[in-house]
DNA sequence: GCCTATTTTGAGTGATTATTCCACATTCAC
DNA sequence: GTGAATGTGGAATAATCACTCAAAATAGGC
């Protein structure tokens, strides 16, 4: 089962293919005759390295959800500040990633069981964490808190979803506004 | 060209099942087969009533779009409170229609000129609508009416995802709470 | 009840989809 | 260098896609 190193190459080739056919061309775009095309492999190839298409995607898409986290190990430990920023910097610095992940949140996962379980549960870690950094920043009710990061979210969703439609959309500056306004919230 | 009753029926048939279809399956799961099954037709029927299967998602994509919209003609008339209202209950009202314009904005659009180009000019004159309403209730820069419209709307399709994503999300209150939010801000 | 316009049927089209299979080429430990 | 493991090429597969067409069925004004 030991691969050789043309075999992990072509697997990063194809990874790769993938990766920018999802970002650019979507779910439906994504089909085995672009994804070979722009690997410059043949199907022989590609199922050699892969039982399936979906295989491929699910790759793709797993390095996608992973990569919204800022620090998997220390949860518990960041600011409403830095979750903000992680989540955005998210979206500026890999955004062919971001564009994946959002296009799974709303279209694509539905079809898919995986996907859409994925997707729901890693927003629900997020909820969590956000609640998790106001409770340590504010004296504040469990409730209370999770109300804040669910409009916090969602404010941060709705910037990600405008950024989709229009990739020149300026989210940092955004969500900098956001968070100016949150802080100086109260609970009342 | 005068079509009979039966005709018509089929035609009814024919969007009620590509809506339907839309709403739960999203554009990929919309297949012909898919249509003609759930709306006991066959072919050849279809294409005596729509030129091409885009044809009839076309129809069904514009009426979601402009359900959207509160009062096309009383542009210029609405408060911000009206317009989030308006906004939420298009989503609490016509679930299915909101499904639909949700998933376009995201995912199907992005391989569709047409669509598209629907999508984003749709949203740009709800962004003027919430601009001018600010405007109409703060003395403030048309620059910061924009950004606070910005930030409003951005907020409600925030939720509008996560609803997508979670039906039994209560978007209603969380509306109320951002509105409630946006009430007691004051431009610095 | 006739006659034309409209509607419906359903097998069949060609294009595209993911996937398979096997002969052949390459790699690399020994 | 030999040989077994791994990688590659490419034609062939069956399923599914939107769509066509001619013949048969029905509708409705007269």
């Amino acid at each position: 089962m030991a691969r050789y190193r043309a075999g992990l190459q072509t697997r990063d080739r194809i990874l790769d293919s993938t990766r920018w056919l999802l970002a650019r061309a979507g779910l439906d775009g994504t089909t085995m005759a672009a994804i070979l095309d722009r690997a410059k492999v043949r199907s022989g190839s590609f199922y050699n390295l892969f039982d399936s298409k979906n295989e491929a995607i699910l790759t793709v898409v797993r390095e996608a959800i992973n990569a919204v986290d800022p620090h998997p190990d220390g949860v518990g430990q960041d600011t409403v500040e830095e979750l903000v920023t992680a989540y955005v910097e998210f979206f500026i610095g890999q955004p062919t990633l971001a564009r994946i992940y959002m296009q799974l949140a709303v279209g694509g996962a539905l079809n898919d069981e995986d996907v859409a379980g994925r997707v729901i549960h890693h927003h629900r870690d997020r909820l969590e964490r956000f609640t998790d950094a106001i409770r340590r920043t504010r004296d504040t009710t469990p409730a209370k808190a999770q109300l804040e990061a669910e409009l916090l979210l969602a404010g941060l969703n709705g910037l990600a979803l405008r950024w989709l439609l229009e990739p020149d959309f300026d989210m940092k500056r955004r969500a900098r506004e956001i968070l100016k306004r949150w802080k100086v919230s109260q609970p009342q």
